[in-house]
DNA sequence: TCTGGGGTCCTAGGACCC
DNA sequence: TCTGGGGTCCTAGGACCC
């Protein structure tokens, strides 16, 4: 089954957006560097390793960064960039081998089983991407190299920064042992807390408990993985291609007692965003599910599946709009005035969109049944759309609603380096 | 001065079918 | 008159990852 020696890699960009900046802008190298967010207001998306030091982290506030680290300095980004360099990246590994699977813009695994003839043993492999990848694209990276995905992964994060980890075949459990349970895949704080209540705060700790203990704290699924992960038993190949289940557009608000017709806008404009990408790919889907937050960052989501699938503007509109007044007006009579921070739209159970449904024109309107009503009439404006957009760009038409935040916006350029390929 | 946006997978209860 | 057991789909929520 799988081959011998440790010839899974697992390569991954340090700090990516804040080395991105540094390369970039010579004056920023040495510096704290926070890549979005602010003082006042915005979650800081990329920490350089100087910002770091001082306990700054993706995901944090900008003010609690500011705060934790005088001197920091916010840049907005270059999310072009960020793709360009991250593109780059890849090809330098796809020159390796044709093994490889991104998992994102900044990490991909590689299994160099076929590659060792050619370029040595994985050792030397792993070092070589990385000079080429310092020298020809001028950023720091780190790999990993084991019998299996997982602990290529460790080994990539126990690598950083600008470190190369090779986990020799028979040392894996040396080199697990010691490690904090938080390095596996799969716990996360919650879990973690829940593993420390029973004392286990090492992967050799994790080893050497049962695994029905385990699931029994966890879940069956969750424990079975995390104990058979402890246990470096790990079946997942190297897959270079992998189509996403879901789709989906969300939103902070700036306004938390938006109208109703404020809602329908930012619905639709999301309904776009998600339909827009289906329609490129030829995709549509039956389940429509939308998110909710509320102040306190409470969630509730809704969603229905439908009998045919959708990949219409305004009907996945409509069917937003209905979904997302049911979970406000259930939420509305536990908190008293109701506060809305953010809504999202996402569709799943995709399906190839090759036939069009025809038929469903003849049906009575039905809010459930999408297209039952003038289903060619929808089709006739999204194509019209989609195509002013291939021709003038995706801001050709389209308007961006009052209540999604302008100044603290995050850009189009950003989403789309999250997006997975459908 | 108060938390982005893109995803994946799992669970549990209920409906429904055979 | 009370009652089987397995399987699938749907929905809501939650943990986690990048």
């Amino acid at each position: 089954m799988s081959a011998p020696g440790a010839t899974i890699l697992h390569a991954d960009l340090d700090a990516f957006y804040a080395s991105a900046e540094q390369l970039l802008d010579p004056a920023l190298r040495g510096r704290p560097v926070a890549v979005g967010g602010g003082p006042r207001g915005g979650v800081v998306l990329a920490a350089s390793y100087e910002a770091k030091a001082h306990g700054v982290q993706g995901g944090m506030p900008g003010w609690r960064a500011a705060r934790l680290c005088p001197g920091l300095l916010f840049v907005r980004g270059h999310f072009r960039e960020y793709q360009r360099l991250g593109d780059a990246v890849m090809a330098v590994l796809a020159d390796v081998t044709p093994t490889v699977e991104r998992i994102s813009i900044d990490e991909a695994f590689l299994d160099v089983s076929g590659a060792t003839h050619l370029f040595g043993p994985p050792a030397a492999i792993g070092a070589r991407i990385r000079e080429r990848v310092r020298a020809e694209v001028g950023l720091p990276i780190s790999v990993g190299a084991a019998r299996t995905k997982h602990l290529a992964k460790i080994a990539s994060q126990v690598a950083k920064p600008d470190g190369l980890v090779v986990v020799a075949p028979g040392g894996e459990r040396a080199f697990l042992d010691p490690l904090p349970v938080g390095l596996i895949w799969g716990v996360g704080p919650v879990h973690g807390q829940r593993l420390a209540d029973l004392g286990i705060r090492t992967i050799g700790e994790l080893a050497r408990t049962p695994s029905s203990a385990v699931e029994h704290i966890l879940g069956n699924a969750v424990g079975h993985k995390l104990s058979a992960m402890a246990q470096d038993e790990d079946p997942r190949r190297v897959v270079t291609s992998r189509r996403a289940r879901s789709v989906g557009a969300q939103s902070a608000l700036s306004r938390r007692r938006p109208e109703r017709d404020d809602v329908r806008a930012v619905l639709a404009h999301l309904s776009d965003r998600v339909s827009r990408r289906l329609r490129a790919k030829g995709r549509a889907g039956r389940t429509v599910t939308v998110a909710v937050r509320f102040t306190g960052m409470q969630r509730a989501t809704r969603s229905r599946t439908l009998p045919v699938p959708v990949a219409a503007t305004l009907t996945l509109t409509e069917v937003a709009e209905r979904l997302a007044w049911s979970a406000i007006e259930d939420t509305a009579g536990d908190t008293a005035p109701c506060e809305i921070t953010l809504l999202g739209v996402s569709v799943s159970n995709l399906a190839e969109q090759r036939v069009i449904q025809l038929e469903l024109d003849l049906e009575p309107p039905d809010p459930w049944r999408p297209g039952s009503a003038p289903g060619a009439a929808r089709r006739a404006v999204d194509e019209s759309m989609d195509a002013i957009r291939t021709r003038f760009g995706s801001d050709a038409v389209g308007y961006l609603p009052v209540v999604l935040r302008r100044g603290g916006a995050v850009p189009d350029e950003f989403r789309e380096l999250a997006e997975h390929d459908l």
